[in-house]
DNA sequence: GCCACCCTACCGACCGGTCGGTATGCTCAC
DNA sequence: GTGAGCATACCGACCGGTCGGTAGGGTGGC
């Protein structure tokens, strides 16, 4: 729970590191566009990384409980893929400029953290593949193509949003979570 | 048709740039790699970041003349579609460096630059997206799901295979670019 | 009631070091 | 001799991080 300063400074490192990047944006800028100075964001964090991992603990953490609470419903494989992708969708398209980061700054995390967001990306993914296979297994789905290449499919659309995806376009969130969780289905079936 | 320094110069850059990101190489990194000198490399380029255009401009331009290959061919619309997903993926698998440069790095193209990228791919995207609809329109694919979504979840598995895809993996390009044209096909029918 | 003491939150000038880029000159093929 | 193809020494800008200091609110002893 960040307090009001710490939230003025994530918010404007995000924005900024969305636009330019996370080198490519100082320090300066980052207190600058959150009007606060460099003391107090020194204060809060340790380094400029501290930030970057800040950003990826928050959404990796929304993502993971969002997951969790679908698959704890007991919906039958279809119903589960469908509420995984549309949950993942929205909240991707409420969350831009936090994924765009995500995707485009990952490869900057030290070895440790590296680690560590590996074992929990491996989590969701391997909690997602096993809801393919069941579906595969109880003939639900076709097993035409592998239930690994499917999933990783379908998160690397949701990972490719950013690029595309504006707020401001005709499609809501809500729509094309839809069109994208029907056409994987469609492909499984 | 760059000549063996300038050629040097290029795959020490991709390399580089694609396990540090470009912000965290610096020109001597490159030099170094490259075993030429500062000299050498601005006496072919005139700035740092020229290096990211010139490796933008190798791949989309071999892209574009794969596919307008493939369109020249005149096959039905799933053919069509087969051969582009096919010759994308396994060429993408061929050059993962470059493309996770092209995807990390696209938003540090100057104004002008990104203006002509944006067309060029904006192009790419229409020709593929008018195959998708023509398809659709000839009833030889549904039309539950939009063609823009499909085109655009299509390309993004492409631009998402450097994340994943492993070139010493069990998998390869071939046939998994055989699974990524089933699964795409599978939800066009 | 009040003052001494402390602690959190924050300020902003400053530093060592690095980086992209340049200026200048050599060398060798034609 | 002259221009393409480099090599080398160097510059000024900027960047992440530090550090001595301050403002102001809480708290306990008397």
């Amino acid at each position: 729970m960040p307090g009001a300063t710490e939230q003025k400074i994530i918010d404007a490192a995000v924005r900024l590191f969305a636009s330019q990047g996370y080198d490519a944006t100082s320090v300066q800028e980052i207190v600058t566009a959150a009007q606060v100075t460099k003391g107090a964001l020194y204060h809060y964090f340790r380094a400029k990384d501290d930030l970057l991992f800040e950003i990826y603990r928050l959404l990796i953490t929304s993502q993971s409980a969002d997951m969790d609470r679908i698959i704890g419903l007991g919906l039958p494989a279809g119903e589960t893929v469908r509420e995984i992708l549309a949950s993942l969708v929205t909240s991707t398209a409420e969350r831009v400029d936090e994924t765009a980061v995500f995707v485009r700054e990952l490869h900057r995390l030290g070895e440790d953290r590296m680690t560590d967001f590996r074992a929990e990306r491996r989590r969701y993914h391997e909690t997602f593949l096993a809801v393919v296979e069941k579906g595969q297994a109880d003939g639900e789905f076709s097993s035409v193509v592998p239930a690994d290449t499917v999933v990783r499919i379908a998160l690397g659309v949701v990972n490719q949003l950013p690029m595309w995806f504006r707020p401001d376009g005709q499609k809501t969130p809500a729509v094309l979570a839809g069109e994208i969780a029907d056409f994987v289905l469609a492909g499984l079936r």
